[in-house]
RNA sequence: GGGCCCAUAGCUCAGCAUGGAUAGAGUGCCGGACUUCUAAUCCGAUGGUCAAGGGAUCGAAGCCCUUUGGGCCCGCCA
């Protein structure tokens, strides 16, 4: 695998090295070096310094004497530094026909982690009952990266949705609908989720506030909800079904796909719950209490000092967190299957099967949407419950780490953009609220950096028709909006600024984007077609070893992706190509040099580069334009 | 009262899991580079008590403890 090829035979002759000095037990480290300190270092004598009595510089000399009589193949020489690292430098004309010669296959960056296991991945999850707000769009995109990742990482992924379709604030846009009069249609070719998301919803729980004597009609009709045969139930399908639909569309212009999606109403109706309680129950996770301030209910024990939480109430029903157990249970396979499967009503524009759960008997379709293990992506508000959830998963497993609940922070607003809603903060930053109508749709988002980058595009072309900046201009909105949403870490606020997200330079997609149209054009331009039969010892150049050097850590990246559930270093890698290939693109021509020779070789180099780039861009679910 | 998370350059963030070399980017400000493979670019300059204090270590931005500041969570709501 590219560039751990070298790693591996350092780590392999080192290991021979401690073996003839009879040192065993040595957990060092061999990792690509900092730019400055050859390519590879190691800080195996750090960790010998004690055990041998000598300074860390002597200990790095000894080894580095005893290397160079090693047989070396990647390796040119090793070096001891001052500071007592071990550095080695690669023979770079076998490195980067190795590195480039991978990274022309389809395969290349292409990692075991999963052994081919089955894991589920539910993100997204928002009530039907609005449009989705920049917020959602956070956990949607971390979702669907952490799932292209995973797959380039030997997973089987299910990608699920889970539509919470009975709950209260689906209850709250039917109360609007049939006691508050809202029209069916909206108003001058609204899309209906914004309309039921922007006017029904806020409108209607704007009501309850002034007049609680309505609160008595919401509960009725989440009553009627729960029960599949009622009137409202089948009204209220068709609203969420149409609300969803809206959602769908928001996710799929951003490239974001799904396997299956779960409904919850489906879930209660299935009798599920009624399984997995009696199981709790079997096994002791629940306890009832007879008296105390839960006398009455069902609960789970707070472990340590946390209280502990009610699952059943005392009147016999299901809290919210109840809803939860069997759906992550039915993830994990541990029960038995109630639903039938059938295609979504529309078919997702890659093409790409959309499954949905039934509970309807005709032409039964089976499936299996389970997992192995399971991530749910939910923002770190839902800690504790989570926390609960995946302990409970823990005892049903024989593996603790089966369930994870892959949590971040929350996208707030900036003081600015919070203003050109009407929400003044005193310079704070604010959350949104999907109840107040404070908040900040993802189609506005995309819609405001589309309209920018046709301007900048046209500014650029010219000559070319509306279409083709349409298609260019889409890409780079997706792409920006996209790595804005996991170019940072997880446990990190995103604090949106409408201005802000708008920036098209510097650490941002079409920065990236930019890279790859420069090499398109390149390749466009030559006479010659790209090709790994070139001769490689003519790339020495700074700039381009440093490029093949960055190509060769793709699968080092991806691997460190997968472990950690962590989108970001995807992100950075992708950057750092694309610094990297505009160092080499200022420094180095390579049209137009009257070298045959030299001018195929780079050839070469700006087409693994351009192919790596398009793959781990795809993880990232970002395309790249040819010209832009 | 209990729990979780954050704090690194004016601003936004990497680096922390697995301690070791000169703590890096972007942005902003200042100064340069388009008769050239596209300047959505590049080069340079400026900018740091790694929140504070203590501890263990040969060695700490990173590990342990305490404190401060900020955010979030803690219902028989969902």
């Amino acid at each position: 695998m590219t560039f751990k090829s070298i790693i591996d035979e350092i780590e392999n002759n080192l290991n021979k090295i401690l073996d003839d000095m009879s040192i065993s037990d040595v957990k060092f480290s061999v990792e690509p070096a900092k730019p400055g300190f050859g390519d590879v270092s190691s800080n195996v004598s750090f960790l010998l310094s004690k055990q041998l009595k000598k300074s860390p510089k002597d200990i790095a000399e000894i080894i580095s004497e005893k290397y160079m009589h090693l047989s070396k193949i990647l390796v040119l020489k090793s070096e001891a530094h001052q500071s007592g690292y071990l550095n080695f430098f690669a023979d770079w004309t076998k490195l980067s026909q190795l590195i480039i010669s991978e990274s022309y296959l389809d395969t290349f960056g292409d990692v075991n982690v999963g052994n081919n296991s089955t894991i589920v991945i539910e993100h997204t999850s928002v009530n039907p009952n609005k449009a989705l707000h920049i917020g959602h769009i956070r956990n949607i995109i971390i979702g669907d990266t952490v799932s292209r990742i995973l797959e380039k990482a030997n997973y089987n992924v299910n990608v699920l949705n889970y539509i919470d379709d009975s709950g209260l604030q689906v209850a709250d846009i039917i109360v609007g609908f049939k006691h508050f009069g809202f029209a069916l249609e909206p108003p001058n070719g609204k899309k209906f989720d914004h309309y039921c998301g922007d006017d029904v919803y806020v409108k209607t729980t704007e009501k309850y506030d002034a007049d609680p004597s309505l609160e008595e009609i919401r509960k009725n009709v989440l009553k009627e909800l729960e029960d599949g045969t009622s009137e409202t139930a089948k009204f209220a399908d068709k609203i969420t079904k149409r609300v969803l639909s809206g959602q769908l569309e928001t996710c799929w212009n951003l490239g974001v796909f799904y396997d299956c999606l779960n409904f919850e109403s489906q879930i209660i109706r299935s009798g599920l719950w009624s399984k997995i309680f009696e199981k709790l129950k079997e096994m002791n996770l629940i306890e009832f209490e007879n008296d105390g301030k839960n006398a009455g209910c069902w609960v789970i024990r707070g472990e340590g000092k946390e209280e502990d939480k009610v699952i059943v109430r005392s009147n016999g029903t299901a809290t919210y967190i109840a809803k939860d157990i069997p759906y992550a249970a039915w993830k994990l396979g541990l029960l038995e299957d109630p639903f039938n499967y059938e295609k979504y009503g529309k078919e997702q524009p890659n093409s790409r099967i959309l499954w949905q759960t039934t509970l309807n008997e005709n032409n039964p379709i089976s499936k299996n949407f389970t997992g192995e293990k399971v991530v749910t992506v939910i923002d770190s508000r839902q800690d504790r419950l989570q926390n609960i959830i995946t302990s409970l998963m823990g005892k049903f497993k024989s593996t603790s780490d089966t369930y994870v609940h892959l949590g971040y922070e929350s996208v707030t607003l900036s003081s600015d953009t919070a203003k050109t809603i009407g929400l003044y903060t005193d310079g704070k930053q604010a959350q949104m609220s999907g109840r107040k109508g404070l908040y900040v749709s993802a189609d506005s988002v995309y819609d405001l950096l589309k309209e920018k980058t046709i301007e900048e595009t046209q500014k650029r072309h010219s000559e070319m028709n509306i279409s083709e900046i349409e298609t260019i201009a889409h890409s780079v909105s997706v792409g920006t909006l996209r790595y804005e949403m996991i170019k940072q870490d997880l446990d990190k606020i995103i604090t949106f600024d409408l201005t802000k997200s708008l920036s098209l330079e510097g650490n941002t997609s079409p920065y990236i984007q930019y890279s790859h149209a420069r090499a398109s054009r390149i390749l466009e331009k030559s006479e010659y077609a790209p090709s790994i039969d070139v001769d490689f010892s003519l790339l020495s150049e700074k700039s381009e070893l440093e490029l093949i050097k960055i190509i060769g850590l793709f699968g080092i990246n991806v691997m460190d992706a997968a472990n950690n559930l962590s989108p970001k270093v995807i992100a950075r890698y992708c950057y750092d190509l694309a610094v990297s290939f505009n160092s080499f693109y200022e420094h180095v021509k390579v049209l137009g040099i009257g070298d045959e020779k030299l001018e195929k070789s780079r050839l070469c180099l700006v087409n693994s580069f351009k192919m790596t780039l398009l793959k781990s861009l795809n993880l990232l679910g970002i395309t790249a334009p040819e010209r832009m």
